[in-house]
DNA sequence: CTGTTAGCGCTTTCAA
DNA sequence: TTGAAAGCGCTAACAG
């Protein structure tokens, strides 16, 4: 078998509770004492068993998250952070990949559970009612990044502001007929939310307050998707009235749109202007403007405050609101005279 | 506190024992008392704890998995694959993200632990023969993807072949100044092996079946980074001989390429044929001729191999090759006669 | 087929 | 400051 505490406690000729008090970094042991701990532990090259200390105090140091599709650019860029902060932490990062709404369920059901995991982090996936409540009784610690946890901590950013500075930015470049492409309004995994709904949002006021009217040929939803998209785009532009500009909620389904564009034999963005929203790293590759939200930070701080709750479990922090930025390329220009 | 399976086992009129014989499917259980113990443990509402079974069984039901970089489109996909296999098991996908030579060391050396998780899968990185020990020592049944484990269980691809076929095609388009670019060959992540060189390795020999030496200013080599491979590209295609193709062994890596034509106005494939490697997914939407491998089912395959060695420890599977294939598109043209 | 029970390796009282 | 010892909740071996 393995070495365990009994024998470094035997060598070291002291008792196991003074071993753990060394282990643990308690400030109740002589230095003399942890000394020849210390000295029995290298010599036995004792590593304490996980699942026993995790069985005997009650943590599991574990992390988890759930995020629907993990090989998205803009989830990828998220996970980066949270694992950097968690495993900086010498906690254990453990992954749940969400593509259907089954799965969702099943994750916001089955994973909080505070013999599995110390803390919890669900990206993009704003949880039901029923579902927080859930969450809260588990007595996990939870943060929510992308998204608005009214009572909860959460980190996200002003999607409204994006889509009307987009949509303004558009504006400006003196462009009027403006066209929107988001998600698909009933996407299963999005039971009560998007961000894409509410950047269509400032999209609405922007043009409102520069007093164009929203046409509803203009405003397309589709699954998240760039081929998706590209459907959708083809479509709007082949409209009788083309679009002199369209606004992609994602930089994916942006792509969709150059691909559509390609179709047409329509130069981007002599033909149309075209602007997308995450600023995904392809979407510099690409020469896409775009609005750019911090992707990476956003996985750290919604880590940090994990750890603050995980810390602190009463002392719950506000919603965070991270900023986001015009990033302007290649992909947009001024409206003829 | 949380109901246990004493209460459980009381409230059905059982023995514990029983309880967990019903809650791990052992079929020494008659029909009558199984329905009277799913019974009470409904009633109570009851589930197992985690850490107490991991405990007294001595499994972890988790897998780990260690990555480079793993916002990298082609880790993603494989992670993708792994993490499909390992929840279909109902056990924990524990990511660690390697993105520094200390990093690589420290994952290496501390993750292999029995008391930590049940099955290794390493992609990417090939361990030294220190550290395959030292797995080895751990007890941890251990896949490799992405590399060749000689005396372990491992999925890759021919990558010397993949990278004869990509040569072999530009070789038969009628080009005959082929360029190279690949990883630098320094890599700290990856002590004694890339695929890239094996990639080179198939370059090399298809060149030289062919008849053409093989020019030391043609092959060049750089971080895995598309800015880095931009800059080479710039290079390549300023060289007063100015190669007809390119050859690059990731997508990664060619999409420097396309940037570094794009910066000195020479237009692919007209003025330069590219081919790139892997088949990520934006490889389709900017029009890539490459060799796809099979990225995700790289992953699902590791993972059931892994899942394999965990049920049967003894019987090591051989290493497994996927297939490659070419992937024509519009980055590649005939040489001009 | 089922009940009883001895640990699993550690943390954490409780005394000393 | 330390040692002794009581569990943590479950599995698995053993007895019946």
């Amino acid at each position: 078998m393995s070495t365990t505490i009994r024998d470094v406690a035997q060598r070291a000729g002291v008792g196991q509770g003074t071993v753990s008090r060394v282990l643990n970094g308690s400030s109740q042991v002589s230095p003399a004492t942890r000394e020849r701990v210390e000295r029995a532990i290298s010599e036995l090259n004792y590593r304490p068993n996980l699942i026993a200390q995790s069985f005997a105090s009650g943590r599991t140091d574990a992390v988890a998250v759930i995020a629907p599709f993990i090989t998205r650019p803009s989830v990828v860029e998220r996970l980066r952070g949270i694992e950097r902060v968690v495993t900086l932490r010498d906690y254990q990062f453990i992954v749940y990949n969400v593509e259907t709404a089954e799965r969702r369920s099943a994750c916001l059901r089955d994973v909080p559970r505070r013999d599995r995991i110390d803390g919890l982090v669900v990206i993009s996936l704003i949880p039901t009612e029923a579902e927080r409540a859930h969450i809260h009784d588990s007595g996990v610690p939870y943060v929510l990044i992308d998204g608005h946890e009214p009572s909860g901590t959460s980190v996200g950013i002003d999607d409204i502001a994006g889509g009307r500075t987009a949509t303004d930015y558009l504006l400006s470049l003196g462009h009027r007929r403006i066209a929107f492409i988001g998600d698909f309004l009933d996407d299963p995994l999005s039971v009560n939310f998007t961000s894409s709904r509410l950047r269509e949002q400032g999209y609405r006021t922007a043009l409102e307050q520069a007093g164009i009217a929203v046409r509803r040929d203009y405003v397309r939803h589709g699954r998240h998707d760039r081929e998706v998209a590209r459907i959708i785009g083809r479509e709007l532009l082949q409209l009788p009235e083309r679009p002199q500009a369209i606004f992609a909620a994602s930089d994916t389904q942006a792509l969709g749109v150059v691909l559509a564009a390609r179709d047409l034999q329509l130069t981007i963005p002599d033909d149309v202007s075209l602007i997308g929203f995450d600023d995904v790293e392809i979407a510099e590759f690409c020469g896409l403007t775009t609005i750019r939200q911090p992707l990476l930070h956003s996985g750290i701080r919604g880590a940090e405050l994990l750890f603050g709750l995980i810390e602190q479990p009463t002392c719950s922090q506000p919603h965070q609101c991270l900023p986001v930025e015009l990033i302007v390329r290649g992909s947009t220009r001024a409206a003829p005279a």
